[in-house]
RNA sequence: GGCCCCUUCGUCUAGCGGUCCAGGACGUCGGCCUCUCACGCCGAAAACACGGGUUCGAGUCCCGUAGGGGUCACCA
């Protein structure tokens, strides 16, 4: 048997979107379970609609998502005479035509067709004449369709799929100006490419008869195709801008981690069992075409958020510390201390749901500008708050080592001398450190915090708390 | 409209004729834990689109119906 070779295919007209990172993550992990190889081909034979911009966004896009190809990018656009050839091949062997039917012509007779309730499929004017063109004629150049019999194959994914061949079109090889069209560049490059594996989206599953025809026409061996079924937003419709985010870059954006988009587009249309959770290198070795779904399945930012989750726990500190720091404010990413940053990293890893989050959360501990909530500070900062946390940071003061087992018994003996519940130690504490009424655990924080910052942060607090000059965070827009 | 594809909890899905009065996960709702918020733990509600067959027996096979989607370009 033949080493599996897969491609991902993009044109770019258009950022890398969730479908498209879907079909290029499962010819990945198609070719690298079977142990074969992945190409990457740019479809850029529409000139006007694609752009450089594109690519690079789709480039940048697959690589973040570490999909990284074995061969390419390889451009369409290099390639005419490979194109050439093979449409003179056919055009000899009698499987091309030429015709000469003008648009404005074809268009009319669509609506009359439509109008009339009858296929608007190409009448097939030209197919017959066996008319070369005059110099200059403008014409475009045909597949030679068989008009009769059945065109079937045997989907990867969805069985046995048969076209009569009479729906077929005659469909343009070659346009107008010479360049040639999406069906024979695919058809051409998937063979001189030894594409032997091809998983697209459900949308393709038509095409798939007309570009067999090719092959055939082409004396080719086709390769085998998988039809993907399509993701759709929440309303069952296909994903579009009006449900939101639909591009890969938008989610990385969004604080979501490779390896979390990974998982989740993985698991939206294909199982492996019940498990939810998987590593890149589960997924490689797990990924089956057994396992992907018929039916088109709806993207859910719920359970998306919740995988980005999981896969942030599993992360270490340096590498989530260093996921974090684009997330920060600009003006303060410069002053970050990347240690205090790290240190930080265990209190908050089982309360961030994105990098976003967790930059958020990590602020306090990395800046020590303390902005203070106004409600915080009215409800927990008062005089008689003021009172025991200047107890408690005389209290502090003599805790050694400055560590959490030392710490928490220091809290809860003044919190005993002062016969108050620990929460009214605790949460003018946290108000003062911090500047709000959420954090992590009151010990941990303090030991993150280190002792001097904890005891400066408190009479801090005090001071400006008891002056009335507490500075106020800017109220949420 | 023609052709093609699809149909298990709100969502992602397990199920490949009996072990399914349908399992897991997200979400939702209770509860526990608790210095706040989370995390975690325990529990609950929640689905085989419908109708015919085939079979001793159907979520699982077949055929219809309904619903959804895709596609019908000198776009890919």
């Amino acid at each position: 048997m033949k080493s599996v070779r897969t491609r991902f295919a993009p044109s770019p007209t258009g950022y890398l979107h969730l479908g498209g990172a879907r079909t290029a993550l499962f010819n990945y992990l198609f070719a690298r379970h079977h142990g074969g190889s992945f190409v990457l081909r740019i479809e850029d034979t529409d000139k006007a609609r694609s752009s450089q911009e594109y690519v690079e966004a789709i480039l940048d896009g697959l690589e973040w998502l570490g999909l990284e190809a074995d061969e390419g990018p390889i451009f369409q656009s290099g390639r005419d005479e490979l194109y050439r050839a093979r449409v003179e091949s056919l055009i000899e062997s009698g499987d091309a035509y030429y015709c000469f039917c003008t648009p404005e012509e074809l268009d009319a007779k669509r609506k009359a067709a439509q109008a009339a309730g009858r296929s608007s499929a190409y009448d097939r004017t030209c197919r017959d004449l066996g008319r070369t063109p005059r110099s200059g004629e403008a014409c475009v150049i045909r597949f030679r369709c068989p008009a009769e019999g059945q065109t079937g194959f045997r989907d990867l994914i969805r069985g046995p799929v048969v076209f009569d061949n009479a729906e077929l079109d005659d469909l343009v090889l070659v346009r107008t100006d010479g360049s040639p069209t999406f069906h024979l560049v695919v058809v051409v490059d998937d063979i001189e490419l030894g594409i032997t594996h091809i998983l697209r989206g459900e949308d393709h599953l038509s095409n798939t008869p007309r570009q067999l025809g090719i092959f055939k026409a082409l004396g080719a061996e086709p390769p085998v195709y998988g039809h993907l079924p399509l993701i759709v937003g929440a309303d069952r419709s296909r994903l579009s801008k009006r449900h939101g985010a639909t591009s890969v870059g938008a989610y990385r954006e969004l604080g979501f981690v490779p390896d979390a988009v990974v998982n989740y587009l993985a698991r939206l249309g294909w199982s492996h069992g019940d498990q939810e959770i998987f590593s890149r290198d589960e997924l490689v070795e797990c990924f089956d075409v057994e396992g992907v779904n018929k039916s088109a399945s709806a993207f859910d930012m719920e359970k998306f958020t919740w995988v980005n989750f999981e896969h942030m726990r599993r992360m270490g500190d340096r590498e989530l510390a260093d996921g974090s720091l684009p997330f920060f404010p600009d003006d303060l990413r410069p002053a970050i201390d990347p240690t205090r940053l790290q240190a930080a990293i265990p209190l908050l890893r089982d309360r961030a749901h994105s990098l976003v989050e967790l930059a958020d959360q990590a602020r306090t501990f990395v800046d020590d500008d303390v902005r203070f909530d106004a409600k915080a500070a009215a409800r927990f900062l008062g005089e008689e708050e003021q009172g025991r946390l200047r107890a408690l940071s005389d209290a502090l003061e003599s805790v050694d080592p400055w560590e959490t087992t030392a710490i928490e018994p220091a809290f809860r003996a003044l919190a005993d001398t002062l016969e108050v519940k620990l929460g009214k130690l605790a949460q003018p504490t946290r108000v003062a450190l911090t500047g709000g009424t959420v954090s992590p655990g009151i010990f941990e924080l303090c030991e993150a915090l280190g002792k001097q910052r904890t005891l400066d942060r408190l009479r801090n607090a005090c001071e400006q708390a008891a002056a009335g000059t507490l500075p106020l965070a800017e109220s949420e827009a």
